[in-house]
DNA sequence: AATGAATGAGGCTTCATTCAT
DNA sequence: TATGAATGAAGCCTCATTCAT
C-alpha cells in the first residue's frame, strides 16, 4: 500500500466508523470520541480527515451513492422499456439500503431532515443520481409507454416516497425482516406503474376483467 | 378564566412556542430558553409542565393529532366508497399538515425519526389514527371496488410514503408553495387510486398482470 | 385545640417532618418539596413557619435538647456521687438517640459539621446542656472521687466522643443494633470512669500513679 | 518531567485543590469552578481526571490515607507493647491531621457523614488502615498488659472517639489552637490507657472490679 | 392561615475542537 | 502523520423562595 492509499483506506475506516455510530444514535449523540474508537483511531486524527463533525456527517454519503450510480447505471443500461427501467431502479435502491443498512441510517434518519445537507456536494451528487429517475419518467412519456396526463412530479415523489416510507419503517421498527423487505418492493412497485400506464399503449387492454377477477378475487368473495 | 384554564391555556401556551421553536431549529439546537421566550415565560415554568426536553417534544402531537383525528372521523362518515374516503384522508391529512405548519416539521423532520418517540403516548395515537386508513382499505377490498391482489401494507406504504416525501419537499425546500402543495394532492392521489381499483367495477382498463411481470423479469435476465 | 395549639401542633409535624426526611438524604438532598409532603401541607405553608430551609433545620433541636434536658435533671437529681452521675447522664444521652434516632441523625450527621450551626439558639442550649456535664466532672474532682490530674477537656473530649463516635456508627452502618446499642454503653463508661477515678477515695485501689508514669515511659525507653 | 508525570502531578494539584475548597466551604457550596480556578486549570480537565464531583471528593482520601498508614506502619515497628504502639498510632494520627488541615476538614465534616463514602476504595483503606488498632488491642489484650475484661470495640470506639471529636473541635472552633492541639493528646490518651491496663500485670495495683461495679449499680438505685 | 403557581439563579457536566509534541 | 491532553462554551435542570388569591 502507498502513503496515499493508506491515507484513503483510513479516511474510508472513518467514515465507515462514523456512518455505524450515526446511525446507532444518532447525529447529536454520537460523539467524536466514540467514533474515534470504532475506527481506531484518535479524534485528533478525525480532524485531520474532516474539519468538523457536521462535514464528517456530510461525507458519508459521498462513497456509497457513487457506488449505487455506478450499478445503476450499469444495469439500467441492459433493461428495456421505462417501467422496467423505474422497477429496477427502485429495486437497486432497496437493495442498496439492505445491504447498507447504516449509510441508509444516515440518509434516511438524519441526513434528509438537515437543511444544511441541501448545500453539499453528497447532496448534489444524490440529486444527480435522481434525475436518471427523472429521465426514466420522461421516456416513458414521450414513448407512451405512460400515460400523458400524468404529472411526473407526483410520480417521482410517490415512488421516491413509498421507498424512503418502507426503508424507515424497516430501519426504524425492524419489520419487515430483512429478506421480506426486498420481497415487498416487487408488488409495490407493480402497483405503482399499473397507475401509470398506458393500457392501449402496453396492449394489454381489452381485459377480460371477468376472469381475472373471478380468479383472484373469487375465493374472496365466496 | 378559572385556574384550571389558565393552566391548560399556559400549557399550550408552551406546546405552540416549542413546535416552534423545534421546527425552526431542530431538536437539539432548540434551547428551553428560547422555547421559554417564546412562550412569555420562565424555563423553571417549562419544567413544571414537562419532565424533560424530550418529554415536551412527545407530547407536541397530542393536540394537534386529536384534532386531526376527529376532523377525519366527522368527514369520513359523510363519504361513501373506499376510493373517496382515502382521497379525502389524505387529503384532510396534508391540509392539516399546512395548516400546521410547526407540527408538520417535528411531525416530520424530527420525531419520525427518533426511536424512543415508538413508546409514546402520542406515537400510539398516531398508530390509532393510521389505522382508519387500514380500515379503508380493508372496506375498499371488501366491497370490491379495489382489486383483491393488492397488499394493504404496500398500499398503505405507497400513500403515507407519498404524503410524507410531498409534505417534507415542501418543509424542507419552500416548494412547491402552500397553494400548490394542496393543488397537487388531488392527482397524486388518483394516481395511486387508479392503480388499485378494481377495473371492473369501475369499467375503464383491464390490466394483465402476468405479461407485465414476463416483461419484468426478461428484462433483469437480459 | 384552640388556635394557638393547632399551630404550635402543626409546627411540630412540620419539623419532624423535616428531621425524617433530612436524616433520610442529607441537608442538601432534602427539598422543601419533600418535606411539605411529609408534613401534609404545603411548600408555601413551611415559609410561614420557618424563614428559610437551613432555619428549619436548625430549628429541629429546639425541643429535642429542651425535652433531654430536662429528663436528665429529673434523673440526676437522684443520684449521688459524680462517677453515677456521668454514667446516667451518658447513659440518657444514647437511650434519647436510640429513641429519636430521627433526630440523632440530624444532630450527628448534619449540623455538627455546620459552621453557622454554631451562633444558633439550639446550638447554645446544646452548650448549656453540657456544662452539665462539666460541672460533674468538677464535682467529682472537688470531692475527690476523681483524680486532680485528670484535664476536665480531656475527659469531656473522651466522654463525648466516645458516645458521638458509637451513635454515629449506629446510624451510619446500622450496626450494632438498636438493643445492642444500648447494652455497650454501660461497660464503655465503665471503662472511661475507670480510668479516672481516684482510688484512694473510693477505697478500692492505692494507685500509684507515679509508678504508672513511670512504667508508661519506661515502655516508651525499650 | 515526563507525560506521565505531568498527569499525577496535576491530578495531586487537582486533588489538592479540591481538598481546600471543600474543606473551606463544603461539599454542596463549593463548586468545580473555584476548585478549577485553585488548581489552575479548567474545570473540564478535573473532569477529564474524575467523573463526578463526588467521586472527585471520594478521591481525597487515596493519597493520605496511603501515606499515613505507611507512617504508622514504619514507627510501630519500632515500638513494643500494645499500650505505646495505641498511643503512638493515635498521636500520629492527629499529627497528620494537624499537619493536613484541609484533609482532616474533609474527612471528619464531610466524608464521614456520606453514606455512599462507605462503598468506596478509600474507605476500605481507611477499613484497612484501622485494623492495625484492633490488632494492637487484641494484642495487648492477648499479652495480659491489657485486662482481660475489656470489650474491643468499646476500646476502639473511645480512642477513635475521643481523637474525632477533638479534631472536630479543632476544624470548627479553632480551639484549642494548632500546638496545644497535640499537647493535650498525651494526657487524654494515659486516661484512656490508664482505664483499660491490667494492673496485676504491672504490677501496680489490684483492682477490684467488683466493687467498682457495686458501687455504681448502688448509685443507679438510690 | 394556606397554597398553587411561577421564577431567578446557578452548577454540573458534556464535547467539539485545538495544539504541542 | 498521529495523538494525548486541555479547554471554552453552553444547556439542561433543580429548587429555595415569593406572591396573588
Amino acid at each position: 500500500m502507498t502513503g496515499q492509499e493508506k491515507v484513503e483506506a483510513r479516511k474510508i475506516k472513518i467514515l465507515e466508523a462514523a456512518a455505524k455510530v450515526f446511525a446507532g444514535k444518532g447525529f447529536q449523540d454520537a460523539t467524536i470520541s466514540e467514533i474515534a474508537n470504532a475506527a481506531g483511531t484518535s479524534e485528533a486524527t478525525i480532524y485531520d480527515y474532516f474539519a468538523t463533525k457536521e462535514g464528517l456527517l456530510f461525507s458519508i454519503p459521498l462513497g456509497p451513492v457513487q457506488q449505487l450510480r455506478e450499478t445503476a447505471e450499469f444495469h439500467l443500461r441492459l433493461i428495456k422499456g421505462a417501467a422496467n427501467k423505474i422497477r429496477a431502479f427502485l429495486y437497486l435502491q432497496l437493495l442498496f439500503y439492505r445491504n447498507n443498512r447504516d449509510f441508509a441510517s444516515v440518509l434516511m434518519l438524519i441526513l434528509k431532515q438537515n437543511r444544511r445537507f441541501l448545500d453539499t456536494q453528497a447532496h448534489k451528487m444524490i440529486r444527480e443520481f435522481l434525475k436518471i429517475f427523472d429521465h426514466m419518467i420522461k421516456e416513458g412519456m414521450d414513448s407512451g409507454e405512460f400515460r400523458s396526463d400524468i404529472d411526473p412530479y407526483l410520480l417521482r415523489s410517490a415512488g421516491l416516497g413509498a421507498i424512503e416510507h418502507v426503508t424507515t419503517n424497516w430501519l426504524m421498527l425492524g419489520q419487515p425482516d430483512d429478506d421480506e423487505f426486498l420481497g415487498m418492493i416487487d408488488p409495490m412497485i407493480d402497483t405503482l406503474i399499473m397507475g401509470i400506464q398506458n393500457i392501449e399503449e402496453t396492449g394489454i387492454c381489452p381485459l377480460e376483467l371477468s376472469k381475472i377477477k373471478k380468479n383472484k378475487t373469487g375465493g374472496d368473495k365466496k
